[in-house]
DNA sequence: ATAGGGTTAG
């Protein structure tokens, strides 16, 4: 009796393990992985755990982190440890992004003594090579020669892929020479590292010499062509390869519209039998980088099935385009659309922008509620669109708190912070700040001049945003009608006016309303008709509906007792219906 | 399994 027990249990134990084997062959979902985990731990059937892990990775096509959780928990809570369920784990997390994690994995793995693969290096490479990690990067290339990996293709590979990524071409090439087998991915490796280093010399010298190429070199190199310039080679290349895919294409539009031909860029779009998301995103982030938001946003609407990526295109060429209300209503639509779309990084970094164009106070906190909703994680391209929106709700204080925690601080960060203080009256720090980007090598802008001139506009000190205003040319930076229009705002409102006129009339450019009407306000405070008048005349020629610049010129006759002039103009005004736009409420959002 | 095209901040 016992006998026959202990056998018909075998029997059913071995059934169960021959149809989870099968189970898992195919492709799972989140929930079966999870009861078939817990069917696993039940039973004490551990040794299928790898099995499981391999067929998660497998099936995963829209990467979460509760999945990589679950991975993850799997992997420290078996009582078996393996090497296999390791690399799969260490593969996935490096494919989705997730690079610190998969390194850390990585040397939880070397941690508990299991034997790593090839499978396992070049998975921790490329989380490397990805997230530009040269500590990590490193310290696996002494690994991989001590396991004696070093003659593995993959690996080899890899590597060559890790130093063409952290630029070290001279590290990419020794490892790629000493290659004895060498296969197209090794190939497009060093080629590619060739291309980003900028020498399109050497990486014409490897194309040439390449014993066989795919699309992916062809694309490689002609992306290198089109990127620098010379779209003539590039489109020579298009003709000439024998095989395109999406990527060509989109290269070759791509580079048309950095040519700033958008026209040719149009065409080709137009003559694509078929187009992915990247093609309708590159011509909608085309049309936006010259100004021209409605052919961006009629390519939208031509657009059937809007993804993401699309939505952050046409929010984005809003923000850029000074239509913060546009911005704003599209992620209202976005976030209420049929398809309901979760905002990343890109759409934040849109909206916060948008936010702070519009200058609501409230929108700072509305914005963080947000970005916890939508699990949104803090990187530096954010933190600068925030120190902005902070900055100029008056936060100087938690600006300065995002500015010290960046990673790296960059021309567009120093540029924000610098006008951030400069909005906030901090003068002092601003030219503070200033002169620690010209240490760092950081060369400034145009924008970083409008912040500066900013601050000493803001703290009233002439002389100084004087100097300022004529070091310009010594950065290499010719001023623009936004750098005169704060300096005659500063001439003027110390009551320089004459001044300031001449800085205008000296102007190697014709000046915009801007500085026009900074002379016309600047005259209103100091009662000045003489120059209020010409100022008014400006203004209105280039800005006929805009009311307030006649209001201001009958405030300045009203004030010198020219009655029957500021009554003239008052009737003007009177007359025009007010045109009030429709805002879009941010908070409203809900 | 390893690689190519696109969207973000002042």
């Amino acid at each position: 009796m016992e006998h026959r027990l202990i056998s018909l249990n075998c029997c059913l134990n071995h059934l169960i393990i021959k149809n989870l084997r099968s189970l898992l062959n195919e492709r799972l979902t989140f929930d079966q992985a999870k009861q078939i985990h817990a069917f696993i731990l039940i039973n004490g059937l551990n040794h299928i755990e790898p099995l499981l892990v391999r067929q998660i990775v497998l099936s995963t096509r829209i990467f979460s982190t509760s999945i990589a959780r679950f991975v993850k928990q799997i992997l420290y809570h078996s009582r078996k440890p393996d090497a296999f369920s390791w690399s799969c784990a260490i593969r996935f997390l490096s494919q989705h992004g997730q690079f610190k994690e998969a390194f850390f994995l990585y040397v939880q793995q070397q941690r508990l003594g299991l034997y790593p693969s090839s499978f396992t290096f070049s998975s921790a490479l490329k989380a490397c090579a990805w997230s530009v990690f040269k500590m990590g990067g490193l310290s696996i290339h002494a690994q991989v020669d001590k396991y004696g990996f070093c003659g593995c293709v993959y690996v080899q590979t890899a590597l060559v892929d890790l130093y063409s990524k952290l630029g070290d071409m001279n590290t990419a090439q020794k490892v790629f020479d000493k290659m004895v087998e060498k296969n197209v991915v090794s190939w497009n490796s060093i080629l590619s590292g060739h291309l980003k280093s900028g020498n399109i010399i050497e990486a014409r010298r490897v194309f040439d010499h390449m014993p066989k190429k795919d699309v992916i070199s062809w694309n490689s190199i002609l992306s290198g062509y089109a990127k620098m310039g010379n779209i003539d080679e590039a489109f020579s290349l298009f003709q000439r390869m024998p095989e395109r895919n999406f990527a060509s294409w989109n290269a070759l539009i791509s580079g048309y519209v950095d040519s700033g031909n958008i026209e040719s860029a149009r065409s080709l779009f137009d003559v694509m039998s078929q187009k992915n998301s990247i093609s309708w995103i590159t011509m909608i982030a085309g049309y936006s980088k010259w100004g021209d938001v409605a052919s961006a946003r009629e390519l939208f609407d031509q657009l059937g099935e809007k993804d993401l990526l699309t939505f952050n295109a046409m929010i984005a060429c809003y923000a850029q385009n000074s239509q913060p209300n546009e911005a704003l209503q599209l992620f209202n639509e976005m976030l209420e659309a049929d398809v309901k779309f979760q905002p990343d990084n890109f759409t934040f970094a849109s909206v916060i922008s948008a936010c702070s164009q519009i200058g609501d106070i409230r929108s700072g906190s509305w914005i963080e509620t947000y970005m916890e909703k939508f699990g949104i994680e803090m990187n530096d391209h954010l933190a600068t669109a925030l120190i902005d929106l902070y900055a100029k709700c008056g936060d100087i204080n938690k600006a300065y708190d995002l500015f010290d925690g960046l990673r790296k601080k960059d021309l567009v960060a120093y540029t924000a912070m610098i006008f951030g203080c400069g909005i906030n009256g901090r003068a002092v720090d601003a030219i503070k700040l200033f002169e620690e980007m010209v240490d760092n090598q950081i060369y400034p802008s145009l924008a970083t001049f409008t912040g500066l001139l900013t601050a000493f506009n803001h703290a009233g000190l002439v002389e100084e945003g004087y100097r300022c205003f004529s070091s310009m040319k010594d950065h290499g930076l010719v001023p623009s009608n936004d750098h005169y229009g704060i300096m005659v705002d500063l001439l003027g409102r110390a009551g320089r006016l004459e001044e300031a006129y001449k800085l205008i009339k000296n102007m190697p450019m014709h000046p915009n309303v801007g500085v026009w009407g900074a002379l016309l306000l600047a005259s209103s405070l100091h009662n000045n008709v003489e120059f209020g008048e010409i100022a008014a005349q400006y203004c209105f020629k280039l800005e006929p509906d805009t009311i307030a610049y006649k209001s201001l010129l009958a405030n300045i006759y009203a004030s010198v007792g020219r009655w029957d002039d500021s009554r003239r103009l008052r009737k003007i005004i009177k007359g025009k219906n007010s045109t009030k736009i429709p805002g879009c409420s941010w908070t409203e959002v809900t």
